[in-house]
Parts: structure tokens; C-alpha cells; sequence
RNA sequence: CGGAGAGUGGCGCAGGUUGGUAGCGCAUCUGGUUUGGGACCAGAGGGUCGCAGGUUCGAAUCCUGUCUCUCCGACCA
């Protein structure tokens, strides 16, 4: 591919809007252009890094027994109110009607359609199990798409779905994506990790993430690094056991605490750490009132608090809300006397007592509470966010927290799908049995995004060889000259015969235009042919990832360019 | 949805408080000189100043409304 007939339109400034460098760079790099908020063109350069993540994608898919399907993107609303998810998807899920008033949405996801396909299909045990996937744009109606690629609302999505008989063969296939899952990231040549993971609106019992590792990650992760666990902190379970102190024999009694509303300020004001105080937050789960208590420094989780209440939704408690249940503005809400059925406290507030909470009262909190004396608990749980200076839940040693980027996600769904839809197959006494799904995702186009942000430096992107637009850029330094434009085909026509993907700039541009350009866009190995090199019989090489130059020999360059990148390959360390 | 900010040639910005010919850098086009890390000189083209109203002799500028985008939060495979 000649540069001259090839559009890579590299900009010298990052547009206003971008805030992550992937975002800057894929921009810079003339990779992407944002149409609306979230919604980008993949621009021919782009195009071709997706294209690449998407056939390793496909190949592993196929590897590990997917077949490759290709669903409609507009979907009726009367399955998803079969699933019962019209209801409760929430807005991202985005809702059109066609000329004649009908339902619609576009496809966030595609359990629905994919279990419709399978029960008008699948009729005998002996045809599972089954993994049916696509590599398909998806819609999501995200509140605040941002990042560029890295959370759009338009995005491109691998999803698969698997079929089984039984739960061994659920637990089968679920090992088979997750290891898939772990030979395609590895041989993207990123740095990632699989997390366990909360199953969130998607439903179903168990699941893990896979985080590529980068600070501007918008998810936290926890590690041990005694043992091998690894979770999503949403997911991570707290370790908490004590001595239950006695009762406190100190009467409660009230304090007043003018304008101090949050945490900060009433330990601020009565001289208290933050520690010593009760947080109550109230929350309006499925239309109920619920409290959830927390120590002052701590944070609730609202994830584990959403499933220990096996609520559909859980939204925090508007003001008016706050002012309806605790007849006191928002700041000043406690558990003792409260008017709200189900109080959840945090396992930890059990362990301690003497505690300083709101008073349900304006301007004005309770001290010395105690929660066996004063207030009736629904339940002690693990409600609370995880923190580094806590101890890993399996083994009990150090933590640490590092932020992570969502690429994949692998579920067992279970029944959920199956039986509200009515997925049903003989086994083989030819009884009617509802299968057993799974479903497996991976961000493509995130995937990509992850990976500048991954691998990039002040000059642009460094891109991993497997991903990358091209493999190999050959920089035409002197076009005039016929000495150079002879040595820039021969190379190139070398090159496509090692079967390298290559680009060659034979634009019209001074060498310094090239060099910058050439940085940018990131592809991983730089061939230099320019007329100082050729007088002195060299070609220069460059590795985009070390910056490091290597003199390559006219005379012998086959056998010189293979050993030198076997060393560009091997610094990347893939799998 | 709450809070903050921004919409002026393709991109990055100035101008706005004090209303009066719409400006700069990059990019583009032409010619010339250059040519190993984003060249220089000379010239050229391109903008109903987000949109709609209003005030005014006159609005990018003042007022009202509206749309869009970005950031923080809430939310989220």
C-alpha cells in the first residue's frame, strides 16, 4: 500500500474535545473521526487496526468451536418484553418505532434474538452444545459516552452465546471462552488480567472481566499478589470478624450541629474522627425505602447492597425522598428511630459500638449510639468498597488496587434467557429441558483504544505488532531519486514476500514531515531508504516501541531485516 | 438528571466587558527556493460567528429562548 494513495489524514494539534490519549492519538493519528457525541468513523487507517483485533477474535472463536452468525441489528420489542428486559433495561437501551407505531430497539446486546434463533433450531440433545457469535456494531444509550473509542454509544462488539445440556457442559464451555479469551488478549500483546466480576443487568450467576491495565481505567481492581485472586472491586468480598462489644451503657443524646451536613464537616465540628461515625444512606430500591450504614471514612457498595436486596433497581434517595422518610434535609439522616423497614449495616459497624449518627432531625446528629441497644438491623452484610488496607478475601495477605479497562466479559447466564423464552430441547430420555446458557463479550473497537493507552509515547502510538494498521513502514526519503524509488520496490516487493503487511510513504513531503508522521501512526518497524544511507550501502531500522536504530546492511539485507525482527518481535513479548 | 465550561473557515484559537470593514497560527491551492526529525518567501481561496427571535440606524459582541458538544458527578456489558 502506497501512502500517496492512501488516506491518513495526521493532524499537528489534538482536537479540543479529547481528553485520554487514546483518544487524542487514534485523532492525531487520522485513525478515527467523531461524528456526534460517541458515535466516531472508523477512517481507513482505524479500519484496519479493528480489522486486525477482529480476526484474531475470529480465528480463537472458531478455534475454541464458535460458528460466526451475523444478527439484526433493529429488534422487536415484543421479545424483549418476552424477556421481560423492555422494562427493565433502562434508557441505554435506545427505542424506535417504524411507520406503523411498532416497537423497536437497536440491539444493545443479543440474548434475546440469539435464544429466539436457537429454540425455533434446536430441537434434540445431541445437537449441543452450541457457540454462535458476531462481530457486530452495537448501540448502547450511554448517560455520558466519553473517551473517545473507549465508551462510545456506537462501538463494535464480539458476542457469543453458548448452549448446553447440563451445567457440566455450562462449566465446559464457559472454561473454553475464558481460556479463548486469554489467548486472544495475549496475542494482542496486551497487559491485561481476568478479574472475577459482578454479573450486573445482564443477569446470571457468575462471571469474570478481563482488565487491560492502564491508569485511565475506569473500573478498580483488586490483586493478590500471595495468591492468584483478582476482582473487580464492585465484586471483591471484604474479610471482617471481631468481638462484639457489649452494650453501651452510655445514654444516646442529642447534639447540635448547625449547617453540617456531610461527614467532613460534623467531624469537623465536634472534634471527631470520621471513624467514629455512622453513614446512612437511603435509597429507593424497586419503589421501597432502604437504609444502608456505613462507617464515615467508608464507602458503600452499592453493588452488593443491590444484590443482597435482590433489587431490579436501586437508585439513591432523591431530597425529596430523604425529606419524606427522615422529616429532615438531606445531611442529617440516621438509623435510631427511623422510619424505614429494611436497615442493612456494614459487617464492620458490629465490631465497634459508641457511635455518632444523624438525628433525623435538621442541624442536629445523636452521640453515643449503639446499634445492638438502639436500632433494630435488618441484616449485618459486606456492604462496603474495598480498600488497599484491607486483606486479600482468599488468602488473607496484602492487597493492592489498580485501575483496569473492561474489555471482555464471560457470564453463565444459567436458565435466565432459556426459560423466559422457551429454549428447550429433548434429552435423551425425550423429556422437554430448558438449556443452559452462557454468553461471552468482548469491545473491539475498545480493544484497540486500550491499547494506545497501553502502549504510546510523547511521538504517538507504539503499536503492537498483531494489531497494528501495518507491520512495516517504509520511508521513501528521496522520491526524485531513481537509485531510491528502485531500492524502496525492492524492499517493499521483500517485504510482502515474508508475508508483512506494509506501508510505503511515497508522499511528496520533506523527510522530516515523514519521520513525525511516521511516529505517530505507530507502526511498529521503520524502514529508512534515503540517499546518505544507500551511498554508505545501509538501510536504517527503527523500532517504533524502543525508538532504537539499527543499520541494516544493502548487501544481505534478507538475512539482516529477518534476525532484526525476530528482536522487534521478542521485545513485545507475545504469546 | 445535577453542577461547570464551550460553540467564530477543515483543525487549534483571538476578538466579546466598551456594538461600527471578522482576525491569527496550522492545513489547502499556485509559483519559487529548500530537502535525514513537523522548511522559507511571495501570492490565492475558504467563515450567514450553532440556530431562532428581540433591542438598535447598525449585533460575533447586548437581551431572551433553543440546540449541540466537553468535563465533574450520578449511571453503566
Amino acid at each position: 500500500m502506497r501512502w500517496s494513495r492512501f488516506y491518513i489524514p495526521t493532524l499537528k494539534e489534538a482536537p479540543a474535545d479529547a481528553e485520554v490519549v487514546s483518544h487524542k492519538l487514534l485523532t492525531r493519528a487520522g485513525m478515527i473521526r467523531k461524528l456526534t457525541s460517541g458515535i466516531y468513523t472508523y477512517m481507513p487507517l482505524g479500519l484496519r487496526s479493528i480489522t486486525k483485533a477482529s480476526a484474531i477474535v475470529r480465528e480463537e472463536m472458531d478455534k475454541a468451536g464458535g460458528n460466526e452468525v451475523s444478527m439484526p441489528m433493529v429488534q422487536p420489542a415484543d421479545l424483549w418484553q418476552e424477556s421481560g428486559r423492555w422494562d427493565f433495561y433502562g434508557k441505554e437501551l435506545l427505542r424506535v418505532k417504524d411507520r406503523h407505531n411498532r416497537d423497536y430497539c437497536l440491539g444493545p446486546t443479543h440474548e434475546e434474538v440469539i435464544t429466539d434463533v436457537v429454540r425455533g433450531e434446536v430441537r434434540s440433545y445431541r445437537q449441543l452444545p452450541m457457540n454462535l457469535y458476531q462481530i457486530q456494531t452495537k448501540f448502547r444509550d450511554e448517560v455520558r459516552p466519553r473517551f473517545g473509542l473507549m465508551r462510545g454509544r456506537e462501538f463494535i462488539m464480539k458476542d457469543a452465546y453458548s448452549f448446553d445440556k447440563d451445567q457440566e457442559g455450562l462449566d465446559e464451555s464457559y472454561k473454553a471462552m475464558y481460556a479463548a479469551y486469554n489467548a486472544i488478549f495475549s496475542r494482542m500483546g496486551l497487559k491485561f488480567r481476568p478479574v472475577e466480576a459482578d454479573s450486573g443487568s445482564i443477569g446470571g450467576s457468575f462471571s469474570h472481566e478481563f482488565m487491560v491495565l492502564a491508569e485511565t481505567g475506569e473500573d478498580t481492581i483488586v490483586v493478590c499478589d500471595a495468591c492468584s485472586y483478582a476482582a473487580n472491586v464492585e465484586r471483591a468480598e471484604i474479610m471482617c470478624s471481631g468481638e462484639e462489644p457489649a452494650a453501651l451503657e452510655i445514654p444516646m443524646e442529642e447534639v447540635a450541629t448547625p449547617n453540617a451536613h456531610t461527614i467532613e464537616e460534623v467531624s469537623a465540628f465536634m472534634n471527631a474522627p470520621a471513624t467514629a461515625f455512622i453513614k446512612t444512606l437511603l435509597f429507593d430500591a424497586d419503589g421501597e425505602p432502604v437504609a444502608a450504614l456505613v462507617r464515615g471514612d467508608r464507602e458503600l457498595n452499592e453493588v452488593k447492597l443491590k444484590n443482597l436486596i435482590q433489587a431490579d433497581t436501586l437508585e439513591l434517595a432523591t431530597p425529596e425522598q430523604v425529606r419524606e422518610w427522615t422529616n429532615a434535609p438531606v445531611g442529617f439522616a440516621g438509623p435510631v428511630k427511623l422510619n424505614v423497614k429494611r436497615i442493612f449495616a456494614d459487617n464492620e459497624l458490629r465490631y465497634a459500638t459508641d457511635w455518632v449518627v444523624g438525628a433525623n432531625k435538621a442541624d442536629t446528629h445523636l452521640q453515643h449510639v449503639c446499634l445492638k441497644r438502639d436500632v433494630e438491623v435488618t441484616e449485618y452484610a459486606d456492604l462496603r468498597v474495598i480498600t488497599e488496607s484491607d486483606v486479600c478475601p482468599k488468602c488473607g495477605k496484602e492487597i493492592s488496587l489498580t485501575k483496569g479497562i473492561e474489555v471482555g466479559h464471560v457470564f453463565k447466564l444459567g436458565t435466565k434467557y432459556s426459560e423466559a423464552l422457551g429454549c428447550t430441547f429433548l434429552d435423551e430420555n425425550g423429556k422437554d429441558k430448558v438449556m443452559l446458557m452462557g454468553c461471552y463479550g468482548i469491545g473491539v473497537s475498545r480493544v484497540v483504544a486500550s491499547c494506545i493507552e497501553q502502549n504510546h509515547d510523547e511521538n504517538g502510538i507504539c503499536f503492537p505488532p498483531p494489531i497494528a494498521p501495518f507491520e512495516a513502514l517504509v520511508v521513501n526519503l528521496d522520491i526524485k531519486s531513481d537509485e531510491v524509488n528502485d531500492k524502496v520496490d525492492e524492499i517493499y516487493a521483500f517485504l510482502k514476500e515474508q508475508g508483512i503487511d506494509v506501508l510505503v510513504d511515497d508522499r511528496k513531503e520533506r523527510p522530516g514531515v515523514k519521520f513525525k508522521d511516521a511516529d505517530l501512526i505507530g507502526i511498529p518497524m521503520q524502514i529508512v531508504v534515503g540517499g546518505r544511507g544507500l551511498k554508505n550501502g545501509i538501510l536504517e531500522a527503527k523500532d517504533r516501541r524502543t525508538g532504537e536504530k539499527t543499520e541494516l546492511p544493502v548487501e544481505g539485507f534478507a538475512e539482516a531485516f529477518k534476525e532484526w525482527k525476530e528482536k522487534v518481535y521478542a521485545g513485545w513479548n507475545i504469546g
